[in-house]
DNA sequence: CTAGATGCAAATGCTTTGCACGATC
DNA sequence: GATCGTGCAAAGCATTTGCATCTAG
């Protein structure tokens, strides 16, 4: 099944990134990838500097189809082997974390947007929303520390239908 | 990747069922899924039924391959297709939840299980372990109105060490 | 120059489908 | 006996891997 997916930010805080932030975030995550991949005696190819660029400027959840697309239209020497390979580098390398909707495909999302990971999924469009909620996580880790359990990652997922959908079809 | 799960049970109220509740939820669930064959004029199979068996002794979520092994442990005579195309047949009739857990599985279990789906997913060994927590559901839904969304499913989803992997490994 | 990366194509693993045969209503 | 289900094998997907070629350090 493909989904295309449309992601409103919605966080706490500033909803609003000026031109100058997320330049500097952007900035802030090429570094942390080079000094990455210096330590680890990895290279820094074109390729993945292309594959970082068109992820960190999409700046939401996607996943390789739509990165190759975007990429395919500008640089055509583009496998998609590398996308995939990119990805779980960047994965490995703190500056995105992969996650899953149950649909077939791996998604990517910048590591930056915050520790918990609450989307909600639109069974609609596709569209999927993230959303961000504190108090929650209290009583979620209580309860799992209370059955012995370790947690070291928090999803929530909530699927229904969205704003623009319910306006749509009646 | 495959991954073996075993789920401790730890829900509100009875932890322990009894023999005879057991054996009323099973025909319970055989009662609603026959009914649904006959409204949709489907037909009761020999297969349907050894496959809602297993799935129903199981009591607790799986996925094709675990029951297609117990099954083929015991009536040689079923293919995998037929497992699959039965677990859709028990979610479209309603007695079946699907779900995924990011690994490359369908999972299902059974309808009755709670309105809520809150796994502890083992990092280590693979064990999914299913809870329980009413007081968080109320917040998640006020979050989701108050951003326009009609909430249809709810999924928590929290990945750690289980207390036996922590013992175990140190 | 050498370890590592790319791109293609082939392989993999889960799931679905086409089709001839078999069972149910 | 018509319709629907089964089992197998083949097809479909997203993803991974083998390998010859290319390239950054």
């Amino acid at each position: 099944m493909k989904v295309d997916v449309i992601v409103f930010e919605c966080r706490e805080g500033s909803l609003l990134q000026t031109e100058a932030v997320v330049t500097q975030k952007k900035q802030k995550v090429k570094e942390q990838f080079h000094l990455f991949l210096t330590k680890k005696r990895l290279k820094a190819t074109l390729q993945r500097n292309l594959i970082l660029d068109a992820f960190v400027d999409l700046d939401r959840p996607t996943h390789m189809d739509e990165l190759y697309l975007i990429l395919r239209s500008k640089h055509s020497h583009i496998g998609h082997a590398t996308v995939y390979r990119a990805l779980r580098l960047f994965a490995a390398a703190g500056i995105a974390r992969e996650f899953s909707l149950g649909d077939g495909l791996t998604r990517y999302e910048l590591a930056g947007h915050g520790k918990r990971h609450d989307y909600l999924v639109c069974s609609d469009c596709g569209t999927v929303t993230e959303f961000d909620n504190s108090s929650i996580e209290e009583r979620q880790l209580a309860v799992a520390r209370s059955m012995g359990f370790t947690v070291e990652a928090l999803k929530i997922e909530l699927r229904g239908v969205c704003s623009r959908c319910l306006t749509q079809s009646g």
